[in-house]
DNA sequence: TCAGAAAACATGAATTTTCATATAAATCTT
DNA sequence: AAGATTTATATGAAAATTCATGTTTTCTGA
């Protein structure tokens, strides 16, 4: 019984590694981003939040790897969070280039509640999915990550084939 | 050897089961949305090109789902394509409400080798991921997905906690 | 068949996001 | 130790996205 449907006819899209990954994503998620929207964050906020639980204190750039967003889009949003008293910002009196990122009183009271829901919420995800913690979508998903974050050179890169330029005219 | 952490200490969003989709599924697209805008695309613009190549002439509300774009933010993206000479919109013949969706011969002869581009870019993440065709990272994923689509009312929902509204007072 | 409801898209204003680059502080070089 | 580089963050303008709602067409039931 082989899943890879390598059929002329068969479709594309819904046996592709990438949209499988972010369909997943996407669906895993809906519910509980849908909640947080709830407790009157959006989706980034929400991640700042989670990073910061762990680790509080961290600086914009390391924050942004963390939770995946972009620098400067992330300076905005953590400026935002600060105007709403989730988040305080101080510069590093080490090296003063540096912006750590610390949750308020009001944020961690917050991003606690928050955290809660989202391992209640895990849990019941996986117990009703394969009943069991989920230890091995978990591994597989780490292995990828990990696979993928190790030494780019030798990462599949995309064929660079000949003569296909300005395939798109910009007209 | 259990890969449930469950120390208190332990950090929260590295094991966090959507955290690591999220994660798993920007790895993997990295390198190839990266392709995709070197072709002159943006991403949102190949899943439309890739959803065509499977299901081309489809309305404005399936293609929707299907690239898993928000309606109106489609409607734009394909008003943008049209005007570039990637897609046509034409009006359905027997319900005047829909909009159908084709590639044009130019759109089409780029969704080829964008598409040629990620099943290549896919067979060697796979080989060098886990060796194999990915059949059950793919089945995993499917199974998720499945699950979480199915009847909705019996997903695991967040649980509503009492007394815990207005935690983020606007002020 | 007609009024009302629903479905499918489109639109506009407010907000976000992106991208390139500015600013500022630390580090390196010679 | 001055100048050149690099690192860290901020900023501004253009573009994209969101959200609510408008418009048009079809469907439904009395």
């Amino acid at each position: 019984m082989s899943n890879t449907i390598d059929d002329p006819k068969a479709p594309f899209v819904p046996n592709y590694l990438l949209y499988l990954l972010a369909a997943a994503s996407e669906a895993a998620s809906a519910r509980f981003h849908s909640h947080v929207r709830t407790r009157g964050l959006r989706v980034p906020e929400w991640r700042v939040m989670a990073c910061l639980t762990d680790t509080d204190g961290s600086m914009v750039t390391e924050l942004a790897r963390y939770a995946m967003i972009e620098q400067s889009r992330l300076t905005k949003i953590i400026i935002q969070m600060d105007a709403r008293g989730l988040v305080t910002r101080r510069s590093d009196p080490t090296d003063g280039r540096r912006v750590r990122v610390f949750l308020t009183p009001q944020g961690r009271a917050l991003a606690r509640e928050l955290v809660a829901d989202a391992r209640a919420h895990e849990l019941e995800l996986l117990k009703s999915f394969q009943g069991g913690d989920g230890s091995e979508i978990k591994e597989t998903l780490r292995a990828l990550i990990r696979h993928l974050e190790a030494d780019q050179p030798g990462q599949p890169g995309v064929a660079d084939s000949p003569a296909r330029d300005a395939a798109i005219a910009d007209s």
